[in-house]
DNA sequence: AAAATATTTAAACTAATTATAAATATTAAG
DNA sequence: CTTAATATTTATAATTAGTTTAAATATTTT
């Protein structure tokens, strides 16, 4: 059973096959395809039509933002039209866009997370959220 | 001459009566709102109406395009569906978004950015954009 | 097994934004 | 100036991402 899966169960969210299927897709995401993923829900429904090629992508759409309400995922913004999804990560984590083949680079930076707080405290705010990203083109080295 | 004015003229950006109306309320709405603003298309469409009212909404959707990848002003992307824009400052800043209320609050942090800067190269980037935002709530002191 | 409840599907709908085509305005030639 | 060429605006249609609806299926409870 995925990790996706356990967590479900632990949330009380109702593992029906489909939502199995798309659990197993955006479980894999991080491992099969690597730093470039974070699939959107197109990609996210290719994907689990290649297991149950008659999953509607109603079903996707609705099974995400559950999941996403129940801590299960993470949606993420970045500049473009549409949203893209990963697991939700042990550790918080920030990104990095490749302005040029759009590669996603994830990093964790114990520096960033405390300065935000400290600049949230300042402005007389407690943090609730945030969001980093950082948008940059490959230094060649040669 | 307001301040995008002369910057349309600068990049060689024709000034026809719509775009001067857009550009004023743009430019007025930091001073004239306060740090709630960063109004939308639609808040950009009924402030302009109030100038010239058979102005159209396709022309604000149009004319910020064009001041968007000329520089002129900035969009955002905050947690909602729609963006919202600010005339280009001189200095970077960033915000920070009440959850609770809506209002924005701009801050500047030399620190943030210098650890951006300092993150990317690490990650053998060189830093071209980057976008961060804090979401909080107020505390309340007595 | 039957009734009650939840989920899925396919299709209709919404909201934000972009594209199109005709009308209007601006600029460049003659 | 006048006319032709070019650009912009308007109104409207089209597109895109995402949500809602109603009927069909599936699951759970009695
Ligand atoms: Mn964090
Ligand atoms: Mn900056
Ligand atoms: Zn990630
Ligand atoms: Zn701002």
């Amino acid at each position: 059973m995925s990790k996706i899966e356990e967590k479900c169960k632990e949330k009380g969210v109702r593992l029906t096959d489909q939502r199995k299927i798309i659990a197993k897709v955006i479980s894999d995401s991080k491992q099969t395809f690597g730093s470039k993923d974070h699939p959107d829900v197109d990609e996210l429904h290719k994907r689990a039509t290649l297991i149950d090629k008659k999953i509607s992508i109603a079903t996707v759409y609705r099974t995400i933002k559950l999941f996403e309400e129940s801590g299960i995922l993470i949606r993420h913004d970045f500049k473009e039209g549409k949203s893209r999804y990963e697991p939700t990560t042990e550790e918080h984590h920030n990104h990095l866009i490749d302005i040029n083949s759009g590669e996603i680079v994830e990093f964790v930076d114990k520096e960033v997370e405390e300065l935000q707080n400290k600049i949230a405290q300042k402005l007389g705010y407690k943090l609730v959220d945030h969001k980093l990203e950082l948008y940059g083109s490959k230094i060649k080295k040669n």
